[in-house]
RNA sequence: GCCCAGUUAGCUCAGUUGGUAGAGCAGUGGACUGAAAAUCCACGUGUCUCUGGUUCGAUUCCGGAACUGGGCA
């Protein structure tokens, strides 16, 4: 029993006309292809991906941290079933948001759905911000050695509070000093995920992040990052965030509270949660919470390219070199992919 | 018209007991291999409003002007 709130996406509104042609047969011969889309928040991504899918008869495995996730429609931009236009889409709303979902769940559910629909003949298309994520998949990394301590990690957490950030990375540096050096002493996080690494395999994680990033794709990767003007960029998020607002993000987050949702939970770090949670908790007023959630989404959207600039095969597709058309863009892809 | 306060980085401000200046925010770049919408790192030259004066030296002290805010008429 799904609390959806559906909603239309202001941005798309920009394309009315939908030309109906027909399906473009660009593989078939070609069965490992696995098509990309990925791009910064707010780019437009979701709208060419399924424009594409029609065109070429794909099927959408999404690549967002937060829209795993039931119940949070509004805040991660969730598609909607009229958007996906009866495209089918995988890996939304696969977990409740009280669980703690992580990459390696996500990289062996959506390589499956990978092989699932190479098998049936389609195309399967990636489409998603989360460049981690994304990663997962057409790097194949392997996560299957070691899981999480839930445990162990407050216990570092807890260490690293009372002894400070250097004590904890100090520990670091005596069993895996090539991660320490890499590690900066202040990322908590990464470091206690190093020394969790360890002590689970015995293996120093600076090894294995060797031996995974040397790892070729699996697949005939074809990677495109849509991007636009960073002005015309964060133009776009401040409407995307308005439009939330009207929509009723409050509520949502209202009630997700309701359900026990926490700060604390992974997914409600998510952008848009934390902040509207604050705000219902009165830690600022709602003209702030808007202020800091646009200021961190712009911050988001910077993280995400930085992120996408380092796949080196991957095509950049400039929104305003195509006239902002999602159309034009996805004659492009079409194309692009026939070569 | 008079009195008071202010005028310093894109914004809000601090500061220099006189030796040409620094925080937060914003912005930019980067890292990332089981929290990733998370987490972390790096980057700050600006006529210190203008103009006289004192001084070896003024953004800092004194005089004047301009502008802004507040008060009194």
């Amino acid at each position: 029993m799904h609390h959806v709130k559906r909603y239309e996406n202001a941005i798309r509104k920009e394309n009315p006309k939908r030309p109906e042609g027909k399906q473009v047969q660009v593989l078939a011969e070609n069965e490992n292809r696995l098509v990309v889309i990925s791009g910064p928040t707010a780019s437009g991504k979701s709208e060419i991906a399924v424009e594409l899918a029609r065109k070429i008869g794909g099927e959408i495995i999404s690549a967002d941290s937060m829209q795993v996730y039931r119940h949070m429609d509004i805040g991660s931009a969730k598609i909607t079933l009229e958007e996906m236009m009866g495209v089918p889409h995988y890996m939304i709303d696969v977990a409740e948001p009280t669980e703690n979902f992580d990459v390696a769940r996500f990289a062996g559910e959506a390589k499956a759905h990978v092989r699932d629909i190479q098998m049936r003949g389609k195309v399967p298309i990636l489409c998603g911000g989360t460049g981690f994520y994304i990663q997962a998949v057409t790097r194949d990394i392997d996560f299957t050695e070691s899981g999480c301590d839930e445990v162990y990690r407050s216990e570092l957490a807890k260490y690293a509070e009372t002894h400070g950030n250097e004590a904890l990375h100090a520990r670091l540096r005596e069993i895996d000093p090539e991660s320490a050096e890499a590690i900066h002493a202040n990322n908590v996080k990464r470091v206690i995920r190093a020394l969790e690494y360890y002590r689970q395999t015995g293996e120093k994680i600076s090894e294995h992040n060797i031996r995974e990033s040397e790892r070729p794709s699996p697949y005939d990767l074809h990677f495109y990052v849509i991007h636009c003007d960073r002005q015309a960029l964060y133009d776009r998020i401040d409407r995307r965030v308005d439009f939330m607002m009207d929509m009723g993000l409050i509520d949502e987050v209202m009630y997700l509270k309701a359900m026990g949702l926490t700060r604390d939970m992974v997914s409600m770090q998510g952008l848009g949660y934390k902040e509207m949670l604050d705000y219902l908790d009165g830690v600022y007023d709602l003209e702030e919470a808007v202020r800091i959630l646009k200021r961190d989404s712009r911050h988001y959207a910077k993280r995400q390219l930085t992120w996408f600039k380092r796949e080196k095969e991957a095509v950049w597709i400039r929104r305003e070199d195509f006239n902002n058309d999602t159309f034009k863009i996805v004659d492009f892809l079409v194309n692009d992919l026939r070569k």
